[in-house]
DNA sequence: CTACTAACGGGTCTATGGTTCCGTTAGTGC
DNA sequence: GCACTAACGGAACCATAGACCCGTTAGTAG
């Protein structure tokens, strides 16, 4: 009776943990292959070798488990590679960018990733907070430019990060053309240029 | 018998025209008002005034007549207003962006209108001829900045508007913050920044 | 090892989104 | 105006996503 609140939160270990593990993967393949829509926590369930009532206990929508699923992610990092210059950094990054939406699956998980964000807030906190983390790793590199003198003191440094990703985002999700190296070298340099004007500079 | 296609093909005028009017008017206002998800055909049916039945023959599933307000919607065109400066007419395009993506009901509508054409690849072409649509009518501006003299030539317009747009949508759709309309003349200023710099000189 | 109970899972029930049927309304051609 | 039939619409029907019940499994404390 003296629950502790969700499901999952008492005894997080073992068969719980397990459980979770095995859904949120299933979760991932669905979404990859059926995208947002057209997925189903009963078809997940038995991907997962799981029963669907403990599916829809635990998470009980699609954007919960999308929301969880996020945050599993969200723990993974990818650590960022560093090459001296600002342009150099960036260019990384938009390839890195690239590289994952260009994937077919993980493009695909992303797109569906983001449509469940704009379906429910949790989920977009979720995404939000998904970014931010990744954006926070490669801010440092914006950093290092400005205590070079290539870019001006007082330059926002995530925004810069978040200036080589948005195009590449706005290609995946609506002008939705082929995305190539070309395009994410283009973004980098446009951030890289616009951040050295001094464009991204707070107020 | 010899029909020549979709219902609504055969006898577009009178009755037809003007079902197609209030569905398409009540797709709108319900998927601003629940978004995409949670978005039935029934109820669509009953904003418009209409039987249900029709709009399952005519448009079938939720995509698809999201997929179709997108046809409607890339019909009507607002006029670009031209400030005779490169970095003025991007401007007035961002602000106009950030107007509409902000405004409540538009913002949802358009987070909306993009998480179907994730779902959907009939969708995702609607949303990209829309957008194709106001990419050009704007490019113009970027066109005449380099007969100017402003921006190099070989300049790609089209690639110079979308990277106004970029960062706006970004901010709507994961990064999720308040999109002001500082952002907006920043937005402006990197790709103008980025134009006369050279970055988007098709190679 | 035993007791306790959180969490799982099979089976069943139900609400509802979507389909089908068939009669009615109204554009279109003459 | 009349005939023809495309397109509409009410109502009954069906499939299934998701809720619920209750017995089972397995973490955790002692």
């Amino acid at each position: 009776m003296a629950d502790g609140g969700e499901p999952g939160t008492l005894r997080p270990g073992g068969r719980t943990a397990r459980v979770r593990e095995a859904v949120l993967r299933a979760a991932e393949d669905a979404l990859t292959e059926q995208g947002f829509t057209g997925l189903d926590l009963a078809d997940i369930a038995r991907r997962a070798g799981v029963g669907k009532t403990t599916v829809y206990r635990r998470w009980a929508t699609v954007t919960g488990l999308v929301a969880d699923l996020l945050l599993d992610m969200a723990e993974q990092s990818a650590p960022r590679t560093e090459t001296g210059s600002l342009l150099g950094d960036l260019t990384a990054n938009a390839r890195l960018v690239q590289r994952t939406l260009t994937d077919p699956r993980q493009g695909a998980l992303f797109k569906a990733l983001i449509a469940a964000a704009t379906c429910d807030p949790k989920t977009a906190a979720a995404l939000r907070r998904f970014y931010d983390i990744r954006v926070r790793e490669w801010a440092p590199c914006v950093r290092q430019a400005v205590d070079r003198g290539e870019v001006p003191e007082g330059t926002d440094t995530h925004e810069v990060v978040r200036a080589v990703s948005a195009p590449l985002y706005y290609h995946l999700l609506i002008s939705g053309g082929r995305l190539d190296g070309a395009m994410a070298d283009r973004a980098a340099e446009a951030a890289a240029t616009a951040a050295r004007a001094g464009v991204y500079v707070r107020a």
